[in-house]
Formats: C-alpha cells, sequence, structure tokens
DNA sequence: CCCTGATTCGC
DNA sequence: GCGAATCAGG
C-alpha cells in the first residue's frame, strides 16, 4: 500500500484527533503499527502522549547526564538533532495546549469535530477529551418492584430465622422462592421439609451397603 | 505479556 | 520515503 492523499489525509486527522497508531493502522488496513508512527513523524505529527517518558529534562542546574548508555551502533550524525538541549522540550510544543489538563477550561471552549470514526461515533480533538461531569441527579432511590410471578412467593429477601427457606425450582427460573411455611423450631425448614433434610439414620444392619462399582468403572458423585 | 509511541537504519 | 526492528515505558 502507498502513501495517498486520501490515507495521509485520514492519518493525519486520527493522529491528530488522538486514534493510537494501531488503530490508525487498522482503520486505514494494508499497513502495521510501525508504517503509521513512521509515516506521522515524516509528516512532522509527532508529539503526543507517549509512554515513554520524556527525557528527565532537570531543571538547569544539576549534571545534565547525557544517559551513560553504551551505544551499540555509534552513529555518524554529530548533532543536527533539534533535540532541545533545554529542559522540557515536549512541553515546549506550541502545539497543543495540552498541558491545561488539570486547569478548568473556560466554559466558552467548545468541541471541536476532528472527524467522525467507524460507528458514527464523532472524533474530538486531544484538548477536548475533557468529558463533561456528569451531574448526579437528586433522586430518590425506589424499591425496585418484584416481578409479578414471584408476587406472593417468599424470595431470597424474604428469608428469616422463622420460614422455611426449603428452595421451591431452581435458582435462575423466573419463578424460583423458597418454601416460606413456619419453621420447625430449632431448624432451618418447616417440619415438612425437615422430614426431607433430615433422613433418621438407619441401624446398622439395615443400612444398604453401596452397589459394588465394577473394576475401573465410572467414578459417580 | 499485552499495550503505547520513538528511534534507528537498511532498503 | 518507507517500515521492520528495536527500544523504553505503562
Amino acid at each position: 500500500m502507498s502513501w495517498t492523499d486520501e490515507r495521509i489525509e485520514k492519518l493525519t486527522k486520527m493522529w491528530e484527533s488522538g486514534s493510537t497508531a494501531s488503530q490508525i493502522a487498522e482503520e486505514l488496513g494494508g499497513v502495521s503499527r510501525n508504517a503509521v508512527i513512521g509515516k506521522a513523524h515524516r509528516l512532522g505529527l509527532k508529539a503526543r502522549p507517549s509512554p515513554v517518558k520524556e527525557k528527565p529534562a532537570k531543571v538547569a542546574d544539576e549534571a545534565p547526564k547525557p544517559k551513560p548508555k553504551v551505544d551499540p551502533k555509534p552513529k555518524v550524525e554529530a548533532a543536527p538533532r533539534p533535540a532541545a538541549p533545554a529542559p522540557a522540550p515536549r512541553a515546549a510544543a506550541p502545539a497543543q495546549p495540552q498541558q491545561a489538563a488539570q486547569q478548568p477550561l473556560p466554559p466558552s471552549r467548545h468541541p471541536r469535530i476532528v472527524s467522525v470514526g467507524p460507528g458514527g461515533f464523532l472524533r474530538q480533538g486531544p484538548g477536548d477529551q475533557q468529558p463533561p461531569i456528569p451531574p448526579a441527579p437528586p433522586r430518590r432511590l425506589v424499591p425496585a418492584k418484584p416481578s409479578t410471578d414471584i408476587e406472593g412467593k417468599t424470595s431470597l429477601l424474604d428469608l428469616n430465622e422463622r420460614i422455611c427457606r426449603w428452595p421451591m425450582g431452581h435458582p435462575g427460573e423466573p419463578d424460583f422462592h423458597f418454601c416460606g411455611d413456619k419453621v420447625n423450631p430449632g431448624f432451618p425448614y418447616c417440619v415438612e421439609h425437615c422430614g426431607r433434610a433430615y433422613q433418621a439414620q438407619l441401624p446398622r444392619g439395615a443400612r444398604r451397603p453401596p452397589p459394588p462399582l465394577p473394576f475401573g468403572g465410572p467414578r459417580v458423585r
């Protein structure tokens, strides 16, 4: 793929509107993330918040500390790099007033639509990405109305020490509820369900031994 | 490890 | 000019 005017324009818009290089590359298609970044730099679009911290740029008084890292490949290039010897090279970029991110912006600033993204959402400039703080509307919390098929049934919230909590149906089913009868004192269930929950221990002789499984048979839980 | 952008350098 | 490889950080 070549960089046609259209593609360059798209790249520029997306780049300036804050899309990541990956997103741009995906949108354009046929190019890699690196290609996008490389092109963007060649176009002079750089200077965006990068995960890589900018140079220390300590305030001019202490040793500049020229990074003792050994350069594996010494450049022929001497020092034509305009990489500001002055402190804070990135912040000095006159392009976007992005340093005002923490400052409350004047209300006169209205969002500037930069482009229309896939799906129709409107992209905005990096400086305009201050989403309005949604005001918490004062409202009273109203208890949710239980669905009608649970109406009159004993729900989880209705359970207490005195009512039978024997499940009726299965959790997740629309009409799942609990027995709700008066409890058998000292037990979590009513008399009827206690009879199902607690089986009398049979005398040893009357106990039916578990059927022997064939060797190697399937495990049963 | 995923992601990000920056930089380098052979083509 | 291009972009893969690499770097460096989140």
